[in-house]
DNA sequence: GCGGTTCCGTTTACAACGTAAAGCTCCGGG
DNA sequence: CCCGGAGCTTTACGTTGTAAACGGAACCGC
């Protein structure tokens, strides 16, 4: 059904290298009983992106494992926590995609774009996780955002500064830029995230839903069709690349700019 | 606690009028037997602002309302439609809220900054409960996002349309908007969430963390105070009028600009 | 008044959850 | 051969969401 050519999406899974794949973990219940942490994340991974978030519990994810779910305590302190380690999985795949870069060799621009493209790849990658990401509290109370890892915000930072952000400006561009970022894929994400409903409709009226009545919207009933086309990859970038202007200009003048601009 | 002067946000709880209180229910476990779905709806939400999402139970919602738990399933299904309720009457907050319109009488620009003062109101209000209006899987596979009701949606598409907009950038500014607000707001209500921290170090180095090694990060522990520093508000607007400022260029050129037009 | 229905809340029940604690089972070093 | 510990399983407990049966009050037409 995914339309493979035309203008396909660079982030989609497999559109880019081999990033977006956790671990070389064994596939399933094979591999026995060389259990260790990264397996385990490796397979909750996997195993949240194939039965959903709420599918996963412990039990059920040792039952994946081949082994008895109480198996899982010796290496994971408890399900929140494996939760954790898996936003930090997932998180840490951008160290292995060859396309995002821990410096900004090639400018900050580049840098940028990279490191947005490189998160969308991953949230696509992994629809169920990545919620999560936006959802679970924070071990440092900043670092909020898409990159959870302090390394990432210290790249991002650095990144910024050397190519001649202020600091100030680099930290209000730390959270422009990542709170673009949740927006964006959140919603792209959770709008994937419901398929074309799996059952219901073989046949009967197309619209006028069965459960909700539609006919006192019918500015949305006239646009569903615009409504859920799926503009999201040009949406993206065009989001993007307006963030890098307004950050160029950020960068300019050297400020980040206030309104009526009484500063401190 | 709460700085009530300088330049207060006026956005805060009680900031504006009468919004954000949802339901005139009666406090905790006065007014004895009136039970129904929104009383129920009203207390889920006062005891999730209170308690936290994770402590809702049915059990302990019903305690709450001092009735025994089973007791609420006469009126909402299951947890999950009591959820769904949840997220529901909290954007429909919005219709009380005096200075948000229905529709677009002092331009769209004024409309649009209003609604998402209104939404960030709301957010700010309940911010244990605002997460899950990005998480929760949502009605319509469009509407994904902050307003989820459709009565909003259409709301929004018509006060655009109205003003001038095609059809085609009305929609692509409603998911524009919606990305933006929904990003922003988790970002700054997740910052929040995280307060001084409820207990731990009542003395003792405030620095140098005690968890997580930080010395691997020198620009996140310099730019600390930065990053910590709470600039949503400022934040929120800016980054609103820049893309109320997108949205005007759209609204003149009559239609979403693709990549390949170039306008720097 | 009175039997019956209907409404609403309680009780009881159960499967599944997260997790503590104790029990196996094997394995390499004395 | 025995031991101790690593690694997994068993058993156990309290809590969760929810189905089903239950009780009692309030109302109905008579």
């Amino acid at each position: 059904m995914t339309a493979p050519d035309e203008d396909a999406d660079p982030d989609s899974p497999e559109g880019r290298g081999g990033a977006a794949s956790v671990i070389p973990a064994a596939p399933a219940g094979s591999g026995r009983s060389g259990l260790d942490r990264r397996r385990i994340l490796g397979a909750a991974i996997e195993f949240i992106d194939g039965q959903g978030l709420n599918a996963l519990t412990m039990r059920r994810l040792g039952a994946y494992l081949g082994v008895e779910g109480m198996a899982l305590y010796r290496y994971v302190p408890g399900r929140e926590n494996l939760l954790d380690g898996v936003v930090e999985s997932v998180i840490d795949e951008l160290y292995g995609d060859p396309d995002v870069h821990l410096a900004a060799s090639h400018g900050w621009q580049d840098y940028l774009q990279r490191l947005a493209h490189g998160v969308r790849r991953i949230a696509l990658a992994h629809p169920e996780v990545f919620p999560l990401v936006a959802t679970r509290p924070p071990a440092a109370p900043w670092v909020r955002p898409p990159l959870r890892s302090l390394r990432w915000v210290e790249s991002f930072l650095d990144a910024l500064i050397d190519t001649g952000f202020t600091e100030e400006s680099a930290v209000a561009a730390y959270r422009a830029y990542s709170s673009f970022l949740l927006g964006h894929l959140l919603l792209e994400v959770s709008q994937k995230g419901v398929k074309i409903s799996p059952e219901d409709h073989p046949e009967g009226v197309p619209e006028a839903a069965a459960d909700t009545d539609l006919s006192e919207y019918p500015t949305v009933v006239r646009l569903e069709p615009l409504l859920s086309l799926d503009e999201s990859a040009a949406e993206f970038e065009e989001a993007l690349e307006n963030l890098l202007g307004r950050l160029e200009v950020v960068l300019r003048e050297g400020r980040t700019p206030r309104r009526g601009d009484r500063r401190t």
